[in-house]
DNA sequence: AATAATTTTTATCATAGGCAAAATTGTTTC
DNA sequence: GAAACAATTTTGCCTATGATAAAAATTATT
């Protein structure tokens, strides 16, 4: 199992790898806003758990497990940025608050929130009727 | 601003007070499934930061503002698990997950969850549609 | 008073990040 | 193409949190 910080480089490695066609250190640092050798670090800790095959000053490359583990983690964190746009929280809150809970809910949560975010996108007078509680409740 | 590790003991202490009118650094450990010398360490930190008032191998006591802030922690953690089970996730996930989450998300997300949560207790027929969507999801 | 239970201290560990210096790679300039 | 310079990456050491383990201190009980 993977580490919730370990899976954060994963995150964002799939990503870069999907976007660009590659990663670097320096991209990942700048996107977790930390320093290039805490990249360094983490990289040789999932190359030890065999999510990426890393060749010092060269590069890496996700491997088979590295990969499914990241599109599992792509997939829930924008499932959650979903669900908190859908129950109306602030755009500016949404990333940090997706970034902070991502790593702690079981499948079992994740799955029941695929469910809820299909109840609210497959009948969109149930978002108005939502809007109107939240409309009563600032009262 | 309390840690989040901060938070899960001033929660469980603000607990135990309001159920057995005390707490002790064994009740803690034992809640939290530490060892006491982790929970003599953090009740010193809370000291430090004027949540409760130390006295060694007295006791201790929530000050005004370390109440303040158990009451909120505690209403926080109650919605979630109301939120969860709501959703229908199982009952051996929702403690663990409300405590993996508890402490990542903004105020303002967790007055969204309060709009949620009346949503669907202020009309059965809610809840009785999202498990037609999850009856249906299944297949 | 002796023993048991609880609490605290001290030392140590693991994770994750910061910073500075060294190593390597990349890019100019001649 | 080689030397000089720049950028990137890595290493090594330090910090902070939060936890454990073992031993010491205190309180409670018999």
């Amino acid at each position: 199992m993977p580490t919730p910080s370990m899976e954060d480089y994963i995150e964002i490695i799939y990503n870069l790898i999907e976007t660009k066609g590659y990663a670097r250190v320096s991209d990942i640092a700048e996107t977790l806003e930390v320093h290039p050798s805490s990249v360094t670090k983490m990289v040789q800790k999932l190359d030890k758990g065999e999510y990426l095959l890393y060749e010092k000053y060269r590069g890496f490359i996700l491997t088979e497990k590295g990969k499914k583990v990241g599109e599992k983690l792509v997939f829930r964190h924008e499932l959650l940025e979903d669900f908190l746009a859908i129950i109306g929280v602030d755009k500016e809150n949404i990333y940090n608050d997706v970034e902070g809970i991502e790593h702690h809910l079981s499948w079992n949560s994740i799955d029941r929130l695929v469910d809820l975010v299909k109840y609210f996108k497959e009948d969109e007078q149930r978002i108005e009727d939502l809007r109107k509680v939240q409309k009563e409740n600032e009262k």
